[in-house]
DNA sequence: CCGTATCCAATAAGATACTG
DNA sequence: CAGTATCTTATTGGATACGG
């Protein structure tokens, strides 16, 4: 409790999941949080060694922050417990969620005996962050990044392309592209869990 | 974060994970609550379903808290994370500890490859509680109640027991009676995982 | 863009006392 | 034992403004 047990700590160290952002970013996606919170908990995480501050190689040479070794471990826990939670029968999936949290949705929920024999790459565009998903082996591998040479993309707001692919909104909500029929089985590879009460 | 946010209320449900228990044990275990800030949590995490008020059967007719099934599923990860979070280079093993806590701490880190093969029951009292462990197949298995047909029992407060277990203290600092070959073994299986920094 | 400084409001917690 | 009521204090968060 002492390392992550302040309000936000989590959901910082969270944002970081697939490597380096700069404050501005962080305070965008974390709904709510105001720059002087941030600020003390990025220093918190910083002096617990979850965080550190590094420095973009040339030409970018921004500052970012990004999770240390051990602060990623703690990333899968994280994700296990947004499953658990989202079982709540208060649990609202059309609150604003950063594509972050989108995107480590998609990775815990994937099910593997569904995904069985499937291989493929898949991209997701969130305004000007993109991932790459490659499925292999009935788990989700993602990595932040341009999405070359992908079987099939998503482009739209986190919320729009989480509603798609987890809970089956109609694909012209959003946009699509690449192979159709890849597409009607990806978004079949997300069993929600049960709800409570 | 709206379910397990506010602090205390993970060490709460943490208490309730091997059974119900009464109001001022957990207050009396759960260091440094008092007791208006016990009984707020107990209520949200009642309006919440993760616990519920319950009544033990007569004779004893007494009422305690209870666990729900959705929030036992919770535990696990609690546990997972106090083993991610005892690696940080802050982490004070002498803090005092709940037997709930330290019972936990056992099932978490004990190692599957050294259980190998091990079959063996294996009592611990804690003042007027005691647990009974049972090694089968890499797994250890706990549940609160008498240490019936134990093969090796432990006697001691918790952090002790704990400093013996997991940390090698001498036998000597606590009571162990019955099988000393298999407390010898006992004490190899949990190896700590390795500190940051 | 990346924070820091300042201030104010809300709230949450601790201590204590008290009651069925 | 199992809480509730009350009070006081400390913390922290949100808003805003500002400077490198």
């Amino acid at each position: 409790m002492e390392l992550l047990g302040e309000r936000w700590t989590v959901l910082v160290l969270r944002e970081l999941a697939y490597g380096p952002r700069r404050f501005y970013e962080l305070k965008e996606d974390i709904a709510g949080i105001s720059a002087n919170v941030l600020a003390q908990r990025l220093s918190e995480l910083e002096s617990r060694k979850l965080v550190r501050r590094a420095k973009l190689p040339p030409p970018a040479s921004i500052q970012v922050y990004e999770a240390t070794e051990w602060g990623l471990e703690v990333v899968p826990l994280i994700a296990s417990l947004g499953r658990w939670a989202a079982r709540s029968p208060w649990h609202d999936p059309a609150r604003r969620r950063s594509h972050v949290s989108v995107i480590m949705s998609f990775q815990t929920l994937i099910s593997a005996a569904r995904a069985e024999g499937l291989r493929a790459r898949i991209g997701f565009h969130f305004g000007d962050v993109s991932y790459v998903a490659t499925i292999n082996h009935g788990r989700l591998d993602v990595e932040r990044g341009p999405t070359e040479d992908c079987d099939l993309e998503f482009r739209g707001a986190p919320n729009e392309v989480s509603a798609v692919v987890l809970r089956g909104a109609r694909f012209e909500t959003i946009e699509v592209k690449g192979d159709m029929e890849l597409a009607k089985r990806f978004v079949t590879l997300f069993p929600l869990p049960p709800k409570i009460g």
